[in-house]
DNA sequence: GTAGTCAAGTTCAATTTGGAACTTAGTTAT
DNA sequence: ATAACTAAGTTCCAAATTGAACTTGACTAC
């Protein structure tokens, strides 16, 4: 993604794609270093660089959309999981998902679902072999670039860096679902944005 | 947004929705400590969390999409800026935004578009009167969102964290725009995934 | 100046998306 | 057991999205 290269005067020998080499614009020094909300700015951002190249890999490369490969990964980590599931941890809307796991399906990628697991009628969903294969073929290139992504991080580094997200995250579970006017209503509300 | 309630077995007494009050799926678990890219899956969790009920807030108030507010965002921030500018900052393709931009000039918040900035046919785009006066109004929202999100952090916790993302944001000139295939053309390249 | 090149922005068409309505299957109450 | 309720998953369709082609205007070289 072109939204990546050099900020302003370093780096200038580097030889490359020319183009987009180092017209990198303002606007991006403005948003990172006069935004009022410079956090979520660079969360946001670096999700859009990790995401791009990634998912536009795994489309080139396995012909999955980026909410199918979703379904794989969550699998991966919790086999049995639902529909549901996937689409509260992820944030796609279940209906997108319904279309992913009939995919995968025809494509062999899942098993035939098997009936409940917790409650009510869900699904439990798991991974075919071959998803599996897929899976462990694709996990060291995400692998590998969030490594890439945290090279600049000492080992300690990471540590706290890890540490200190993992407390956000951790704390959300108090203020999401109640912010603005969303979610004045009860239901299952995605209006935009994913996760992996 | 639902994907967000309490963990496991943390505060049970708070009243509330009742439905999504504590099923919260172990999938949510395993992806928050059995991720092999843990970084990335907080980040993208995050920006989930924080992006749903803003931008659903602000569609709802002031009936702008995404992409729409987020042209106002950037020009409140680098004035002038083109529609490439925020394209390569924001991750949406061009033709989106030149909808956008097409839509909030009828709607009055941008001032006629004057010539070039810098170089080529670049416009420059700038908020009217009424766009600033949008955008005064619906940062503090934001702004108070982002502060909530790192509520569990003390002062100095946020001075760290905010320098670690920098750090890894600022080493991203480096590794963005090459890694699997993507980038294989040196054109435009905004698959999916958007930013403020 | 005129031709040629380049990229910013726009338009078009085909696909994708997701809200709303619906179906289906558990679970609870009577 | 039957009825009423609830929520998971699916279908439908109108609307949104975006890749690709195109247009436009600016710089460059002759």
């Amino acid at each position: 993604m072109s939204a990546a290269s050099g900020a302003s005067e370093q780096k200038i020998g580097t030889s490359e794609s020319a183009q987009d080499l180092d017209d990198l614009p303002d606007m991006l020094e403005a948003k990172l270093w006069e935004n009022p909300c410079p956090f979520t700015f660079r969360i946001n951002y670096l999700a859009l660089l990790y995401n791009t190249p990634l998912y536009s890999w795994i489309q080139d490369t396995y012909g999955l959309k980026r909410h199918e490969y979703v379904v794989i990964y969550s699998l991966a980590l919790a086999n049995g999981g639902s529909a549901r599931d996937i689409s509260r941890t992820s944030g796609f809307p279940k209906n997108t998902l319904s279309r992913a796991v009939k995919r995968l399906e025809l494509m062999g990628l899942l098993e035939e679902r098997s009936k409940a697991p917790g409650g009510g009628r869900r699904q439990a969903l798991r991974l075919s072999e071959k998803g599996w294969k897929l899976f462990n073929e694709t996990v060291p290139v995400f692998e590998s670039y969030e490594e890439r992504m945290l090279t600049p991080l000492s080992k300690g580094e990471r540590q706290i860096l890890f540490e200190l997200m993992s407390k956000v995250v951790v704390g959300a579970e108090d203020w999401a679902d109640d912010l603005p006017q969303a979610g004045a209503k009860g239901s299952t509300r995605n209006t935009k944005g994913e996760t992996q």
